[in-house]
DNA sequence: CCGAAAATTGCAAACGTTTGCATAAAATAG
DNA sequence: CTATTTTATGCAAACGTTTGCAATTTTCGG
């Protein structure tokens, strides 16, 4: 209910007749303060109610013990759990998270480098747009020496730390996966290739084909954001003539759900008469009916690394400049009944009879 | 790759052989700075890269740009969901917003209150833990008239904005949709009454069943942390022993989910044996099979209150002391097979019958 | 009990802005 | 061409810390 309370160690140290110098240090534990001064200090500190002033001594010191993260998108499963997992790690070390949102726009990317900027973060972390090529709104950091670290959408050819998944082996795998439970002809569905993201799961998806001598044909593949409305339409594309794949390797859940959807609607039957696998593992994949094969990329992995490179880097002598790094997370296929085999009569397989 | 850069206002006042004040009123274009000074001064600026440097500014004006925002967690949907409204909304008034996560742990949202006092932030929006009762770590907040909203998960009796969902209506809305649909023994799954969401589900719960003359008991009301675990545990205890429930109302989709899980393994059909209703509608109980009847929040509505009160507080004079204020945010039941009525052999009937 | 070393404490500048007030320059009126 | 108003710029203090260095006090060996 007062106004204009606001104690700052001035008031401790009038209070007290000592001088504010001793009052910062007390209340900073510096090692030549006595013991009964530091306890002196802080019972008054208490009874003021004083709380530090982070901006002063962040001005002062320029650290503002505040670390960037620039998401696509926080209410997806993925970042949001990636997020979550940074947030509480460097929370620990007393870092405060400044989480935001590029919305998958590159002009509010570049907006949300400059105002960050400003608030003197001392590091930052980025996913960036699916559409980010150019990455050189970062330069300030870099120039600046403030730890920059990118994770899953990251740049190439870009000096910078980077933990990324491994997307190829993802592609891979999925591909040769389907091909083992005997698909012959198998759609992808990919993100633009603007982004790493794909054009590591495409190589992946062609090197399968090709080691198991199955011809790349380009219009089985199709290149655009993974959203539902986008799914649906390419679903059109796909069965508005035959012959239909056996196949689908959708590069997200959200993608391979929807399909799944369009297929029940076409009385086609998931895994008989044609397998999907989705990719990231949402919790949605293992709870529809039939559930869909993923690739688990392990985001609270991912986000122990982001968080724990940050943290070296923020402790490294700021004079090393920075260079390219890659550590890669590793990634597993999740099967589950959307790409199972026929194998006559298993029970997965009556199940699905129905419709 | 230089360093030590940091250019500052001093930088082009100098440059431009102007006065620190001009340069600084120019860049904020205030108004009696000439059109052509304004023009030199920005031109430089960009010359020299420089940025502006928000803990100077905030120390001298006690303003951070930064609102707080504490949640439970930001990988669960509901939060996540506000929490992209939020930081979204207030973005564009050039806010800041530093999410934070309290992990439903009284213990870290008391130390957040803190450390988000230190670093100033000119507003404060809460969704508290499950198991805060006691509001006073928000005080400091209050007595510095620092505008302080509440969410969701609200106090009471505590003088403050609040914006939360109509649970008591939600609670009511269900049960009497159970009733409607044929059940006469409905269990009702709540989380723990320390939270407000939870006594209003209850009473709502309770008046419903008054309504339509059914009898309450004690035994069919379960008080728990709303995980997949304690889900699980509830549902050992009521199919333990005869007679089984015909409807379920659990107060979250988590546990409607794992519960319907359950009950397919007792082979029991849903909804003709049992009828299930989550709450908050989760994208998982679109989508799983049967799909689910819940109560739509409307998070994004309820994320644009929230921040619409943020912003007014913001610009109220500060003298005003905060008044406890309820905003209250719709809801609606989303009706899907789950809670259906059994009508002999509609096609929704039919496509349920397997297993 | 003296003097030097060790342990404490204090002074004052600095961090980069903003802003009330004073001053200087330009515009207008008489 | 003054006198007066209007417009534009500059001075200097303040915001609340931290920290190098100087100053003071305490400790202790001899």
């Amino acid at each position: 209910m007062s106004k204009r309370t606001e104690k700052t160690i001035v008031d401790i140290a009038e209070e007290l007749k000592l001088s504010i110098s001793t009052v910062s240090r007390a209340l900073n534990n510096h090692p030549n303060i006595s013991a009964k001064t530091k306890e002196k200090v802080k019972k008054m500190a208490n009874k003021l109610g004083y709380r530090p002033n982070a901006m002063a001594a962040g001005l002062r010191n320029s650290r503002s013990r505040t670390i960037g993260l620039v998401v696509p998108r926080i209410s997806m499963f993925f970042p949001a759990t990636i997020s979550t997992v940074i947030q509480n790690k460097l929370h620990e070390h007393g870092y405060h998270v400044l989480i935001c949102q590029s919305n998958d726009s590159l002009e509010q990317e570049i907006a949300l480098a400059e105002t960050l900027y400003s608030t003197r973060i001392d590091a930052l972390a980025v996913s960036s747009t699916l559409y980010t090529t150019d990455f050189s709104h970062f330069d300030i950091f870099k120039d600046n020496n403030i730890p920059l670290v990118f994770f899953d959408r990251v740049p190439k050819d870009y000096q910078v730390k980077v933990v990324k998944g491994d997307d190829y082996l993802g592609g891979f795998t999925v591909t040769e996966h389907l091909i083992e439970k005997g698909c012959k002809d198998i759609v992808h569905i990919s993100g633009p290739l603007t982004c790493n993201l794909y054009v590591d799961r495409v190589a992946g998806y062609k090197h399968a084909l090709k080691k198991h001598k199955l011809a790349f044909k380009k219009s089985r593949i199709f290149y655009q954001e993974l959203t539902r409305e986008n799914a649906l339409q390419v679903c059109e594309q796909i069965f508005a003539k035959q012959p239909w794949p056996d196949g689908i390797f959708a590069a997200n859940d959200t993608t391979a759900i929807t399909i799944m959807e369009y297929c029940r609607k076409l009385n086609l039957r998931v895994p008989e008469d044609i397998k999907i696998v989705g990719y990231s593992n949402d919790p949605r994949a293992e709870i529809i009916t039939p559930s869909i094969t993923s690739v688990d990329q392990f985001p609270a992995l991912m986000g122990e690394r982001v968080a724990a490179a940050l943290l070296e880097l923020m402790q490294q002598p700021v004079t090393i400049p920075q260079r390219y790094s890659e550590e890669i997370v590793p990634i597993q296929l999740i099967e589950r009944v959307s790409s199972a085999a026929i194998v006559a009569t298993r029970k997965a397989g009556v199940r699905k009879k129905l419709k």
